[in-house]
DNA sequence: GGGCTAGTTGTAAATGATTATCAAATTTGT
DNA sequence: ACAAATTTGATAATCATTTACAACTAGCCC
């Protein structure tokens, strides 16, 4: 009945719990852009007793549905948000790891154009900005963490 | 005496046969944006007896020294190019993999400036195009090999 | 040129992220 | 409720890359 069996069921996939609690994870605004890793921790505070494969599983197929978008943010692992919001790509602040969302029509604009002088037809394309915020709170403390 | 030697002197490197083909692989026009396993490769077909495990570790010397620098495209493994051309972005065909280098000052000017928007020193970036090139040639070729 | 020492290498084992296997458990249409 | 089709969890397997470590040099000193 909730909407978010909706979106499951468009998608073609069963209605299952581990589906379920994955779904409403990425739903928390507070989880944007995280690893399944990290969704696996979440569900095991939640005493959720889903496989790590399950996990991989599900975002994967959530990914083939379009439920979600994959990114690959410097350091090996994949992120994984939510896709309802139109296109953006990311600004990654290398000391605390905060992600800014920006959208910029110039850029991607000039993306386009720089395909068709090339005779290329443009399918996707990824966009990351690395950098260091200005945070003083988060970012500061972070970086005296680490060394 | 060859030249190539200075640039392992010059970043502290001592001058060993391993490091002198790899770089001479990466010299070559044939070769950029070659991975690690493509480099071991090569070095076979030359029946040079060097490890992978060696390929991994001088590539990754020659990107701490500045000699190359590393790219994600999509697929996992990374690629190598060697860094003496000045910064440019990169577009990929995803039926031939073929690379197009291109540089677009008004995008680099604009990550700037979206950067400074959100209060953020921008260290580095990631562009990465994909789409399907034209090149009936090879890229037909390939779509077909592949289905 | 021979020797020393720090730096380098190859083999093989270890890692970290992700995927594949497969029997047991679950969802869903009838 | 029942059977067929999916899905799941535990575990083993992959893949790219790194690490350990003992054997092996390159570069410097005499
Ligand atoms: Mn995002
Ligand atoms: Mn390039
Ligand atoms: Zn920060
Ligand atoms: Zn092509």
């Amino acid at each position: 009945m909730p909407e978010q069996n909706e979106e499951l069921k468009r998608a073609g996939l069963k209605i299952t719990l581990p589906r379920i609690k994955i779904l409403a994870i990425l739903q928390n605004p507070n989880n944007q852009h995280i690893s399944a890793e990290d969704v696996y921790k979440l569900l095991l505070e939640q005493n959720e007793e889903i496989g790590l494969a399950t996990v991989y599983r599900v975002l994967n197929q959530f990914d083939d549905a379009g439920i979600v978008t994959r990114h690959h943010f410097e350091g090996g692992k994949s992120v994984f948000e939510l896709s309802h919001k139109k296109h953006h790509d990311h600004l990654v602040c290398l000391n605390c790891g905060k992600v800014i969302e920006f959208e910029d029509d110039v850029i991607e604009q000039r993306q386009e154009d720089v395909a068709k002088l090339h005779k290329v037809k443009l399918t996707n394309h990824s966009l990351y900005l690395y950098g260091e915020c200005e945070d003083e709170v988060a970012c500061e403390k972070f970086r005296k963490a680490q060394s």
